[in-house]
DNA sequence: ACTCCTGTAACTAGATTAATTACCGTGATT
DNA sequence: AATCACGGTAATTAATCTAGTTACAGGAGT
């Protein structure tokens, strides 16, 4: 896949260990639920751990959120797994001569990071509970239609 | 570079042929500002035309604006030439018999587009005419301290 | 006709992502 | 203590996308 991923299955991944708390948590089971290998798993919750969003025990396959779902927001897990990411991105090479190229970035990176602030302040405003609220809802209508 | 500088460039190149109308716009003359290939620029050109927001005539060097700049937004320019590009990006593939797995894709798809949508209103706020403006005044700036 | 230029297609090189393989160290169990 | 299951992490590979390059057909003006 192009696009990095790693948000969405972040994402996944902490719902699935509130939703499946209790149960063993390998990273070889949450994987297959992402259908993606357990590196890859260990690898996102690394960054997770390293954010602060998780706590994890070596050897132990027992991940715990270090938060409650309410304070866990879209956006703090964006910048876990994706840093500092643009979303829209400047070209930095352009020429300095140029009535245009000399001062596009400047103008530019300014209407950029508006943009991204304000895709940002819609993530902050939704938290992993509302996730997982959602998820069950959905899971619910379903199992009315069996 | 990885992340795709088309946006960026085609407001580069928009705004060029604005500040520089009436000078001969060869695709070499914009790619000098943009410091990248001629082709590239005429491939950007090509969308921008499909897109409706300038005309062009094959053969000769004098790409036009096909609205007056209030009316050219960055939405519509990142439309032109990002198409449908997803901001955010919901993966695909995961376990559907999982609770997670079966329903996140229906979750999230709906929360990214509201912040994507929130990036897009953004966008849509700025017109060509603004970064022209702004370029301008950068460049006085620089003209001051000089 | 000649020249300059646009419109495009085809190919190449570089970068990034996710998958894979491999190995070390931890922790629980016996 | 020995064993086994599992997390942490590095290195490699394959797939995908972007931009740069080369090449060439066709339009426009002299």
């Amino acid at each position: 896949m192009r696009v990095s991923t790693r948000f969405s299955d972040s994402i996944h991944l902490l719902a699935f260990i509130k939703i499946y708390a209790g149960s063993h948590l390998t990273s070889d089971l949450i994987a297959s639920s992402i259908e993606t290998s357990p590196v890859v798993v260990r690898r996102l919750m690394g960054k997770l751990r390293h954010a602060g969003l998780i706590t994890t025990t070596a050897g132990t396959a027992q991940p715990v959120l270090a938060k409650p779902l309410t304070e866990i927001s879209l956006l703090s897990i964006f910048y876990a797994v994706e840093g500092d990411k643009a979303l829209f991105s400047v070209d930095t090479k352009t020429n300095p001569d140029c009535i245009v190229g000399g001062n596009i970035q400047t103008v530019l990176t300014q209407y950029y990071q508006e943009a991204q602030t304000a895709a940002e302040a819609r993530l902050a405003k939704t938290s992993l509970q509302d996730i997982v609220d959602n998820i069950l809802v959905e899971q619910a209508k379903k199992d009315v239609i069996k």
